[in-house]
DNA sequence: GATGAATGAGGTTTCATTCAT
DNA sequence: TATGAATGAAACCTCATTCAT
């Protein structure tokens, strides 16, 4: 209304009032979610309520409602957050050039894996929340977590049917149901996270053989 | 509980009528567990409640507590009931006398995954709710969990040392750990079914190419 | 089961447990609905809150839940309580034999508002709760209201009818739309109610008046 | 963002910029109260809230708390310009000359009932929320809207008594009763375009019917 | 003056558990 | 023994109001 016409085009309606701090929003998304991750992790998602969440987050509760429409909403982006950086963690590993040979290939399995490991052994709950908890919430996370799954044994058959055509692989090999095969083994891995037993010693030791394992058991 | 059986006729309030059936007690629990894993199996632990269970059980909710002391409880008894048709079904596959080759051990193990894979496409829930939410719901379960894997690892692993022994197996082959690793195979299996996508056909292809896998992948 | 085949037909499923009291349901039904009457109709149904109505019934929180499956469906029930009281009162006071001139007409009326008036005396805020309160709460009670004032004026246009058919009313009445009137006259002494105005002598007065006014008009 | 490219160097804290527009704050006044208006109309007072009044006026919820102390006070003033409207619509119907004869106080009495209806017909909304929902806010409120309703009908009448003095009404009237009785008529009228089933025809028709029947009464 | 982020009291509703009969 | 009525703690979520900027 107001708006003199020769104002300059950039600020096509003045903003009064406080500035919204850029960025804060982002921040404070951020905040209730590292604090939903360690709530939900230590408690499980059912277990757990707002209210703590929003304790330990410093945040009245009325504020977790503000950036999130529901707990079911603040769960996904907890789980985002999870696999994001469960994806991140395998593709770090993964995106180097392919394997010449098998001998490569065992390597970079052994690279993701310890990766992996390091990861699970530096938070076995927060995986525990997406990898167990999470499917039992309801179907939607049910089919998203088997469609993560689906995406990382993809991605592994990808390798291995770029190992049968390089000839360093069985060229009968069923790829699909090896690549789900091979990524089911970083499941006693996690276990031994589970349990709380998972030394340095024992992850390499398991990482050796499982992927001695796996090579083997694929070669020609 | 503790009235002997052998009290004197005296009692001026002397039992009358038919006395307290001694099987009906263990008939009503395993009423009530009966109902209570269809609940729980089809809504989840957290969302069921006990209502349903007892109205699916046809008997009152009193009369659930009668028998169990706790919702937690019945979850307890639940699961004995699901680990053990689990470890029935295994055993059952597995209790034949020992391998005498690699050739036999290929032959068992796909005999095993057979009847497991059966198992897991009659239920899936049921082995959802043992083996995904479960392990949500309390640390105590969580170790019962894990405990039931490494029974069934150490299975496993001894069958492998025989092998060894045996000489079918590479001599040096870490047991402990492969064993770990040919049960987490079953896991894509399991997945399958979750998925809603296991067909006859795919089932056997994935076991006879897991076991393929798994065969010649200790193999000397 | 172990009903014993000399038993008479008439059980033919022994009950076992606490015989469910006939009657205590409804009983309890009532106990709630007459708090909720209170309680409403002193807050208001908005500012009214269901621990409160629990706490004026005797009842815990819970089990006002057992029998109303939420606050909304429990209003329905306290309308139908005053809704039918409203219309037995009218009832009472109409359904003698039909007028047979306009004296008798007016006689009638006269012993309808009475009735009403006193109703509306002994309960104003009662009535207030169903004619003015509950049309603000959502479309479907509003539709309710709106069916219930619908009744009430076909009834008072049958009499009208009635009364054009025999004679005494004029020939060319819009009976449909004078009912809606007529009814209409009862606002007043409402309101009147409504501000705790009413006296006896200022209620008779204004029944007279308006009778009057309704059967000659306001010409000379 | 306050750098006004106009203002003297002179004063260091000087108001800058245009001087706080006198006609501003009352603009905000009304600004808001339109959406109040708007908002409470459409959802009803209790289910509406602040912040989507303050989404409608285009301004931020705390600029609502600058302007009005609650939202209590907000629909007070929602209401006054909604009183206010109805007043002036009656009004403009009605200050012309007194009515000579019945006849007069006819017409005016249909152009009165008109311009109510026509009011009625184009915000139903607004009305029920003054008429209907306001009462039942609080006592205050309630307390207020009975207020109006003498005054309108203390208007009435005024015109009533004038109708006994010039001798076209009859000598004994109970002026006040009557006034009353006349505003109530409007009721039906209402309530018709609750229902949505008003049409201009029936509207016509009603007015015509209902003015009649005050007039003359239902009487031969 | 204007803003919108922050808050926390309080609402409805669920359900494991108890207990009189 | 079996029952189901009763309970109340606790959960999620909403929103009027405050206040730093």
């Amino acid at each position: 209304m107001e708006s003199a016409s020769t104002s300059p085009p950039a600020t096509p309606r003045a903003r009064r009032g406080r500035p919204p701090e850029k960025g804060l929003a982002e921040r404070r998304r951020r905040q209730i979610v590292d604090a939903a991750c360690v709530i939900f992790t230590e408690r499980g998602y059912e277990a757990a309520n707002i209210s703590d969440v929003a304790k330990h987050a410093k945040v009245g509760q009325g504020t977790v409602y503000r950036y999130f429409d529901s707990k079911r909403e603040l769960l996904d982006h907890v789980l985002d957050h999870c696999v994001e950086r469960l994806i991140t963690t395998v593709r770090a590993a993964a995106t180097r050039e392919k394997p010449r040979d098998a001998e490569e290939f065992a390597t970079q399995l052994r690279a993701i894996a310890r990766r992996l490991f390091t990861l699970i052994d530096e938070e076995p709950d927060l995986l525990k929340l997406v990898l167990v908890e999470a499917a039992a919430i309801d179907a939607e996370l049910k089919a998203r977590l088997l469609g993560l799954e689906a995406t990382l044994s993809a991605l592994m058959a990808s390798y291995l049917e770029h190992g049968v055509r390089s000839g360093w692989l069985r060229p009968n090999l069923d790829t699909a149901a090896v690549a789900h095969g091979l990524n089911a083994l970083v499941v006693p891995g996690f276990l031994l996270a589970m349990r709380g037993e998972a030394t340095e010693e024992k992850r390499v030791r398991y990482i050796d053989t499982l992927v001695g394992f796996a090579v083997h058991g694929v070669g020609k």
